[in-house]
DNA sequence: TTGAAAGCGCTAACAG
DNA sequence: CTGTTAGCGCTTTCAA
């Protein structure tokens, strides 16, 4: 059975006073009665009321919603997981509440999205921009809704951005596996429509030219979606007539895809691979992985905090803030080639 | 520079039509002649008009909101993340939208939560409930709200549950070990008051009671929350005079603790184990890893289905769903004892 | 300290 | 096919 929900008047009637008073009591305001307020929190109790808060939105207008947007690639990915986490902690502080989306890395999907959060008038958006133009977005930004991306930068938007230093993570990968007297290293990749994916691959190339190698295009796949795919084009590189003695693998998926090709599956002899992204167990692999690793949590946690300065009235130039990856070694990109004289 | 929304007032002006005839074309309903409804989406192009939900709502009285809670114990959690994404896909079909937010197992914060997600007029929360009486959900209910539980029922509730067989899947999980002529078992658990942890507990009694084993009190932990502390625990469990030759872990995390102290760590020589929950690479360890799974997914979809159901009107009583787990045997529950003949 | 009146943006119900 | 009226539950403004 349902029950009709109480309102402000059913509270006031039940009280004995206006509907203002009520309105008073519950947001809190002062200049009420303790006598009076003790009836009306009664009244509340016992009829179990609860603020109407689209009602109260619809007069306020101006006012936040106190409720933000989270729109990440996959929700399922330990990665945005995290990130997510540490925004609705964030939000949890100001007392908001966060509405969440996949966007699977469609731009369509993300405007469905987007609009379906804007139809609830968030404050403001915290998004992981899919490949593709974000003109649509000024128009939320100009009704006011902040926007702050993250992982990358939103093409043709002027917006607060949090990422990392993918180029130089990877250029740092890269130069640790030729220290470690590597030259043929192969290269597998995302969707190179993802600008944080051709960040890396540009610190890829960048690392073999210092030492003036060209890397062999036979030994590089570009995008690859998710392990399956891959663990193929892992198996399809090392393969390779002349195959490479180390790989570099540009997100956890990727990796892992790797770490499937090259366990137990009889015909590839594991070579050393460095891999962008942390991920869970990596230390404890056989040989453990060496990772190029981010920190979601302060990702997510910076990115809310600039929203939230922004949901604040900060309105100052939009910023790039840039936070650092960190290259963990483990074991997996310090074997050495199989001949690691130079000949 | 912020613009003022535009109105259907605002369109309906701009178009030389009135508001009501603005309303049908944004909500698409029939009866518009096409010239007029042409006019009037170009007016409404024109000013980025939106339809404002809260207004809508506050006047479809009883109609959804097309929005749903979901209350997880912690969403940085790949099991709950998982669960997450299953939910969400499931609402995008029924066009609805996802307020996430994380308990951390605390009824006090669920509360909170619920309360947040109830004064923006949810149609339905899906929760992992915490400990605790839920009773304070029965008001919920009563004004309509529809509330589906996963992975644990609610005490003191009644409303749709989704959850796996944890008793039996622990059971199956030491009858494994003991068919591989274990006899001393070491339990590893997180909080009893939980009620899959307590489940799962009396599982693992069962299942030594069913060969008269009586377990050895020295060689049970409980209320263990998180990796670090489960590891501790299975130092002092390992480093026990009479020590275990065979562990169960009761989750993810606790399973990675247990891992985190034998790997390595000198002075502990690994034995067999068997954990409750997949994780990722589990089957890349050495040696691979015996698990219990759930499939998250199921339960997230499971779960939704139940709440959409409920939302399109289904009155009926409120159902117990019990999915199934299934016993992955890799490698780390095959390990014989070091003696495993019968003394 | 309390209350009355107006109206936020929208839709239901009815009228033309 | 289109428009008018009333009012959802709340806050703002002003008056008592």
């Amino acid at each position: 059975m349902v029950l009709k929900r109480a309102t402000m008047r059913d509270v006031a009637k039940a009280a004995g006073v206006s509907l203002m008073t009520v309105s008073r009591v519950v947001n809190g305001e002062p200049g009420v009665q303790p006598e009076t307020a003790a009836r009306v929190e009664r009244a509340i109790r016992r009829l179990g009321y609860q603020r109407n808060d689209a009602a109260r939105q619809l007069r306020r207008k101006g006012k936040p919603t106190q409720t933000i947007g989270l729109l990440v690639d996959d929700i399922a990915n330990p990665f945005f997981a995290t990130l997510a986490r540490a925004v609705e902690d964030a939000a949890r502080v100001h007392s908001f509440v966060v509405l969440i989306g996949s966007s699977n890395d469609s731009l369509e999907r993300e405007r469905e999205v987007i609009s379906a959060f804007s139809a609830r008038r968030v404050d403001g958006v915290i998004l992981v921009p899919s490949a593709g133009s974000h003109r649509f977005l000024r128009a939320q930004q100009e009704l006011g809704v902040k926007v702050v991306c993250v992982d990358r930068p939103a093409d043709h938007l002027d917006a607060d951005t949090v990422v990392v230093d993918n180029r130089r993570g990877a250029y740092q990968a890269i130069r640790h596996l030729m220290q470690h007297g590597h030259r043929r290293i192969g290269y597998l990749g995302d969707r190179e429509d993802i600008w944080a994916v051709r960040e890396r691959f540009a610190g890829f190339v960048e690392a073999l030219a210092e030492d003036e190698v060209t890397p062999d295009q036979a030994l590089i796949r570009h995008g690859l979606r998710g392990r399956a795919e891959a663990a193929d084009a892992t198996v399809a590189v090392l393969t390779h007539p002349d195959p490479p003695t180390a790989l570099f693998t540009s997100n956890d998926l990727v990796t892992m895809g790797a770490l499937d090709s090259m366990h137990g599956r009889s015909g590839i002899s594991p070579v050393a691979l460095v891999g962008f992204d942390e991920f869970a167990l990596a230390d404890k692999l056989n040989p453990p992985v060496t990772v190029v690793a981010q920190d979601p949590a302060a990702i997510g946690a910076t990115a809310a905090q600039l929203l939230f300065a922004r949901i604040n009235g900060d309105t100052s130039a939009p910023r790039e803030v840039v936070l650092l990856t960190r290259l963990i070694a483990r074991g997996s990109g310090e074997i050495a080639p199989p001949s690691a004289l130079p000949r």
